[in-house]
DNA sequence: TGACAGAGATTGGTAAGGCCAATTTGCTAG
DNA sequence: CTAGCAAATTGGCCTTACCAATCTCTGTCA
């Protein structure tokens, strides 16, 4: 593993760091110069340059040529967002909101060109569907992403990519939606042809039902998928105990 | 300004990152060594060592110890989403789409201490209003992170304080805001409390919809700050036009 | 009192060298 | 001829030492 080849700089930065996020040093306070620094930590001072170009990069200090390098933030801003794991059922709530806002949004400026790649990739979902379920999955990303691009918005073209990191990051959606394409419940090509076609007529409280409507049935199934599973547990464990009980009369 | 006093290393960095984009070194491949890096770009191996830094903490190489520093991936996963700079109006237009919805989500599952907490909150802004702007701006933010910590969806919440970070991050959000102050704008007390009311009486629509009203007001209230910021640089403008013809004469 | 020049401090970048880890290569033994 | 082991090579890691560029502050002079 990495751990036990930790590299020196790195654990300079993460002192550093904690020293600035328990309040050593505070927001807009100058830090030691880079010979101080060097000579408290006893390492030289290309390392300590190297830590404070970790924390630079993490957005915590801010290095002023000739002057010295300055604390701007306590944490880490967008770091932390883009790790944390989220449930399955949280990713499709939160998913049915924004995504949901963003079809609106999207049904007011999309424009013909997004139109026809919508279409392409409904295209691409429907006949792929047989044989290979990573490329109609991959589609149906882009579908959404698309949609994203539409409302012109960075902000919510981040948000949405963001909880579809999350999900292809958390193992657990991961498992539960091959096991959902395991009960055999296809890709839901006539919902998202719903949705193109409330885009198509640029109405945006249709598309925005349209979208909510899709990500509910996801929840369904994830739902029913998980209660087959739950399901099927149950019943292994009492042919468990049975083949047990048997052994052992 | 930052631009013209680039680093040295940012720049090896950027030049070895669209190599990596555009193919020259593929994913799983090695890097030339440090020297023959050092050489290639004329710069001091201490240099190339902290570009590789910074495309190490992009998650773009990883390097093994011993044996040379590998390419892991041809573009940034999750950093450039929290990077990314967004504008003032696609700020708010995102934060109305999606604090809606995240504050109709919170009037079904808020529970009594997180509406006190909104109270304490509101009275903070109300008191603190004309002695301290950062402290009443502070509970503005605090007051909308604990409307999207009651929906108990950690993407919702991801998503809030991503947007939130964004425009702390953002200078020119940051400026504008402190220019609609600067017009006379008070913090929207009554807004936010039209806000708590409808999460007391868990009014999901109500809620949603005193939230998406008063970002609404928001974005209008910023319109005209930017209409009387412009009109003040022209003014600005004609003024030193005046000058400089003034000298020349 | 105010503006300007210079000294001191601080970061930026470079050079060279010793050290440790991983890989490769070549030699030896079976 | 092959398998295994050891030495050499390669590569990254860290240090010391040095000079250049820049900012800040202070003291001086008008």
């Amino acid at each position: 593993m990495a751990a036990d080849t930790q590299r020196l700089y790195e654990r300079i930065a993460q002192k550093l760091a904690s020293g600035i996020a328990q309040g050593d040093y505070k927001v807009g306070q100058r830090l030691p110069s880079e010979r101080e620094l060097a000579q408290n930590f006893s390492v030289s001072r290309p390392t300590i340059r190297e830590a404070i170009i970790a924390l630079e990069l993490d957005r915590l200090v801010e290095v002023r040529v000739g002057s010295g390098v300055y604390v701007i933030n306590t944490e880490p801003p967008g770091g932390k967002a883009g790790a944390t794991d989220i449930g399955p059922f949280e990713l499709l709530e939160a998913r049915r909101s924004i995504e949901g806002e963003a079809c609106a949004l999207a049904a007011a400026r999309i424009d013909d060109s997004q139109l026809a790649e919508l279409a392409a990739l409904l295209n691409e979902m429907r006949t792929e569907n047989e044989h290979d379920v990573m490329l109609s999955e991959d589609a149906d990303r882009r579908f959404h992403e698309v949609i994203a691009a539409a409302t012109q918005n960075s902000g919510i073209i981040a948000a949405v990519k963001m909880l579809w990191d999350a999900r292809t990051r958390s193992p657990q959606s991961r498992s539960l939606s091959t096991k959902v394409r395991a009960t055999g419940v296809k890709p839901r090509i006539d919902e998202h042809t719903a949705i193109l076609k409330a885009l198509r007529q640029r109405d945006a409280d249709g598309a925005r039902e349209a979208m909510r409507d899709h990500l509910t049935r996801v929840i369904d199934a994830l739902l029913k998928a998980t209660e087959v599973q739950e399901l099927e547990r149950a019943r292994q464990q009492i042919a468990e105990q049975r083949k047990r009980y048997a052994a052992s009369k």
